[in-house]
Formats: structure tokens, C-alpha cells, sequence
DNA sequence: TAGATTGTTAATCGATTAACAATC
DNA sequence: TAGATTGTTAATCGATTAACAATC
């Protein structure tokens, strides 16, 4: 039986794929968990024991090859293969991500861009054009679409997702401020700007406490 | 001596405080963590150790007042200030940041929006004004700024970041995809976008993969 | 008073760190 | 071969859950 695999090291696999990426890029060839544990501000220890889920990728006595392990992390990751994305709402979040090129990098293509109000009909973001949502289930007949991204008021998120799950979505990034209730099967990966903007509240409240204090 | 609260309940807050603004715009009087449990898909253990760690909120045969409750986790979270924040950064995402009126709710006020590039000086968004770096400096002296919103390209985030500390900013709202090396006494709160994409990535490849075995 | 439900202590579970034998 | 560093087991630490006495 498979093991299943923490959403602690799940997190933390793109930060290793982003600090291996930059070593890539600057020419080194190989790195220790020692080496690269301080560069990241970790333990060696959580490095080798992360990457030991998911297979042997180092070698003793001499660390891990930078760019193999690059490639195996990014493998990990689904990083070899395209995903379509459709955004959901074409606000000006939507229209953000629809921009956003850097995504296609790894492998990330938006192909369509959607949304019910008629004032944006026509209009194109970087080449996409915004189409209406009534012309959604035709698109999703003839593209195949692996992530659907919801950019739209928290009012039609819940009604919009599990619509988008009955016509055959099975991925959804959601920048909806609520829960999405969804069957199972059904992967969502959540973005809550506002949770984000008030955790950093938070520190900023906890910090000015603490210095009161001295 | 103050007890430190793990980030793991820190991170918990915003969504409890989300939960009860719900039930009281339901207008739900009283809830006990058993019942919040259900609807939150948590344990109702959990719900009252994290409440313990800031206070006792609620009463022993009652459970927990909704707007007393919803009120104190604001103040906790600091929703009761006013947060002054200047976007750097005025690409798109900064722009859709500008544009999400939804924060002002919360008290976070965007009051300034700077970038480089020269093409988009004296444009507006949403009434705020494109200004100029070299403006930036002026305008600290003239506005207090809470929180500073980094929405620039990696290859530049790090060396404003620091400029930014330098000019007194304590607090750092970081879109830049790469990890800041700032002071200690800075607050910082990362957004990575792609990193949560990659998150989804592997759980569409994870699931794909759970599939194949049965 | 009896019933309900909290606040809190104790038990369990899981994640992180340390240690070291295996091995390149 | 000697030195370095992994992969992995064991120890520790922290977070979650369970249990229950306190109390409204």
C-alpha cells in the first residue's frame, strides 16, 4: 500500500524546487543537504527526510546532482506535463492571472477566460479573449481543460464550482473567499488573500504588543 | 512571560473569523463548538484549545456568543485598526490588489501605488494615482504606511524590499516570488502564487496516479 | 437542580530533529 | 583507503484529540 505523504512536505516541494532552480541557473552542479539547509534556513535532517519520501535522489559521500534532482522534484511536482487552465470570472484578479506569463513556464497554458457580465464581451488579455459563460460547456466539449481557476464573488463561487464539477472539472484553484463544498474526488487548492492579509495583521498587532512590553 | 502562539493556529483565526461573520449575518446567536465543528470539519476539541490560547470566550451550558466571539477574534487579528498599505508594483496584480475594494471592509486602505515604469505614470485605479519610485521616499514622510504590498519581478523585489525597510516600512506583503532576507523585526507575509499552483499540480498527478492502481 | 458545554489536563498522534550505520 | 554525506532508524518535540472536572 502506498504511503501517503504529508501536506507539511507537500508544501514544501516547490520551495525546493525554486531554490534548486536558482542553483541551476547559476552553473552549480552539485549540493549537500548540509550546504543547501543553510542556504533555505531548514535542517539538513527535514531535507533528506522530505526528499526520502518520494525516493533515493542523493548519493553518499557526495549530495545530490543539482539538475537531476531539479528535473526528479519537478516530476514530483507534474511539472513535466501541460495543464489547461480556464479562469472563472474575468475581474480584474482574472485578468491578472490571464497575464501573468510566467506561468506557462512550467507548463501552465490559459486557454480561455470566462464570465457572465456582457460589458466585457470581446475584449482580449493577451490574446484570450473573454467569452460568456453560456458558451463554457460547448468549450469544455472540445478543449481539454485540467484546472479551472474561480476568480468570482464568493455569492456564485459555491453554484459556479460544483457546476463546472458536473460538466467534468476535476481540479479547482480557488480565489473565492469561502469553502467550496465539493465531492471528493474533486482537488482544490485554495488561495485566501484576505486569510493572508490578516495573518499578517496579526504579526504586525503581536509585534508592536511585544515592544510595548520592553 | 508571554506564551508564543504556533503559526498553525495563527493561520486557523482568519477562518473562524470568516465562519462567524457568516453566522451572524445569519443571524445566529449562540454556537457551541460542537456545532461549529460540524460545519467547519474540524474537531470541536480543536476549536476550543486555539479559542484558549487568546482567552475564555465562552460559557460553560451556552457556548460561545457569535458577535461577542466574531468581535474579540477581530480584535485579535487587529481588525479593529486601520491599515494603511502602499502597493509596489503597479503591473497587474498590483492593479487587481488596487481594485479589491473588499479589503477596505477589514480596515486595510490602499493609499498609494508606485512603480518604474514611466509608460503608466498618471494613470489611476480606483482613484489612486500611479506615482513614481522616486516619489516613494517623499511620500512615507508624508503618510504613515502599515504594510507595503511587493507586486515587481523577483530580480528586483529583494533590493526595494530592503530599500523599503530602510525608509521605515515594518511590514511586507510579498508577491515576489522568492524568499526576502530582511531584518527580523520585518513582517513578512508571502503570497507564491505558482507555488500554490505547484501544490495543486501535485495533487491532480497524486490523484491521477490513485486511479491507475485501482 | 439537571443538563449542557466550556476550559483545561492528560493521552495520543504526527512531524521534526538527532544520530549513525551504510556506502559512494 | 579515508572522508564525506546519504538514507534511515531512533529520540524528541509539538500539535491534535480525548476526557472530564468545573461551572453556567
Amino acid at each position: 500500500m502506498e504511503k501517503e505523504i504529508s501536506q507539511a512536505v507537500i508544501r514544501r516541494m516547490p520551495r525546493y524546487y525554486r531554490y534548486l532552480g536558482e542553483l541551476l541557473d547559476d552553473g552549480v552542479e552539485r549540493i549537500s543537504s548540509n550546504e543547501l539547509s543553510t542556504r533555505m534556513r531548514v535542517t539538513a535532517s527535514q531535507i533528506r527526510q522530505d526528499l526520502n519520501n518520494f525516493g533515493g535522489f542523493g548519493q553518499q559521500g557526495y549530495g545530490y546532482n543539482v539538475k537531476y534532482l531539479y528535473d526528479e522534484i519537478g516530476k514530483i511536482l507534474g511539472m513535466n506535463q501541460r495543464h489547461n487552465i480556464i479562469i472563472v470570472g474575468a475581474g480584474n484578479l482574472g485578468q491578472a492571472l490571464a497575464n501573468y506569463v510566467k506561468f506557462e513556464k512550467w507548463g501552465f497554458v490559459i486557454i480561455g477566460l470566462f464570465d457572465v457580465n456582457s460589458a466585457l464581451k470581446g475584449i482580449s488579455v493577451r490574446g484570450i479573449e473573454v467569452r460568456m459563460m453560456d458558451e463554457l460547456e460547448e468549450f469544455l466539449k472540445k478543449n481539454q481543460v485540467d484546472i479551472a481557476a474561480l476568480t468570482l464573488p464568493k455569492e456564485k463561487a459555491d453554484e459556479v464550482a460544483n457546476w463546472l464539477v458536473n460538466l467534468g472539472i476535476r481540479a479547482i484553484w480557488n480565489f473565492a473567499h469561502l469553502d467550496l463544498e465539493l465531492p471528493e474526488h474533486v482537488v482544490v487548492e485554495n488561495v485566501h488573500l484576505s486569510d493572508s492579509l490578516m495573518q499578517l495583521s496579526y504579526n504586525i498587532v503581536r509585534t508592536e504588543k511585544s515592544k510595548d512590553k520592553k
